[in-house]
DNA sequence: CCAGATTGGTTCAACCATGAACAATATTGT
DNA sequence: ACAATATTGTTCATGGTTGAACCAATCTGG
């Protein structure tokens, strides 16, 4: 009955495989998470803030709601954190003048080259931290999150 | 032979597929948090109070600080959940015999329940979330996390 | 034995993220 | 046309997470 004083194994979901590699994902994400913003410290740039560029870059024009939706976040999310953004000459809004609810989102120059700056610094950190993975094993973990996120998507409706 | 290292050449760091595939590594774990942030409401636990409970389920006994290591977290948070979980008669908490400093942790059997259902409704989550994916692709990707979890915690040092 | 350094834990103020309630603007059905 | 409805973004109160400062217990090296 009893077992050792060792780590408690009790046949539960820890049998099943798919759920214990989860584990390992999400332990992975949240320490590349913590390294991230201890990297963008010299630029003064959180891991929401960096998403946000990452997302207007790859997106021009897009509204905040698009926005949101892309960073699986609140609406509210994106209006707090818009006037820091802003205020540091960032990003710029245009309300769209087909429809005047929406605000357009932009990098400005000085936007871009920040985030290029602190996409080296995430990329290098990146190669370090997967140095051990050979770009086939990337794509196929790549592909495989991919899939879930579709899935997850779909869900959620 | 010494080519320089190109600061500005186009590399796009999406060019870079270590890169492009962690982006969507870091979407799936964000998404599946929320969704587990869903799933655990009938419970009344949050995702940062699960992981603590799954932790303290395989490692009875251990204090605050390696809790804390383990979850890659400030000691200050566990300090600040801590009264939640014993109020609710979750988690009980004793003072080391040895090293009056130390608290030693573990779940009471109605926090051992409490997980069990939780740990259902999560381990169904991830199978159907990853139910587009083999055991043995499971395996890899598990695999590739925990490397990387090495990685960074030799880095951090 | 004891002064200084270490370690485990707590407190606190600051900052983030969230959902609900709301205002302004579009869209839809009749 | 126009009253219901839906959508976009903001505000606000709440709760989560953090690091720095702090206390108490322990360890270290004379």
């Amino acid at each position: 009955m009893n077992e050792k004083q060792a780590p408690n194994t009790a046949h539960l979901p820890w049998d099943n495989p798919r759920f214990r590699n989860w584990v390992a994902v999400a332990k992975a994400a949240h320490a590349v998470e913590r390294a991230i913003a201890d990297v963008m410290k010299p630029l003064d740039l959180k891991p929401a803030q960096l998403d946000m560029m990452m997302n207007i870059h790859r997106h021009p024009g897009l509204s905040q709601q698009e926005l949101a939706e892309r960073l699986i976040v609140g609406r509210s999310n994106i209006t707090m954190l818009m006037p820091g953004l802003m205020a540091r000459g960032l990003v710029s809004r245009e309300t769209d003048a087909k429809d005047k609810r929406v605000q357009r989102l932009a990098l400005t120059p000085i936007g871009t080259t920040l985030l290029m700056q602190a996409l080296e610094l995430y990329s290098q950190l990146i190669d370090k931290a997967m140095g051990a993975s050979t770009p086939e094993e990337c794509d196929l973990v790549g592909g495989q999150m991919m899939k879930m996120v579709e899935i997850l998507k779909k869900e959620s409706n």
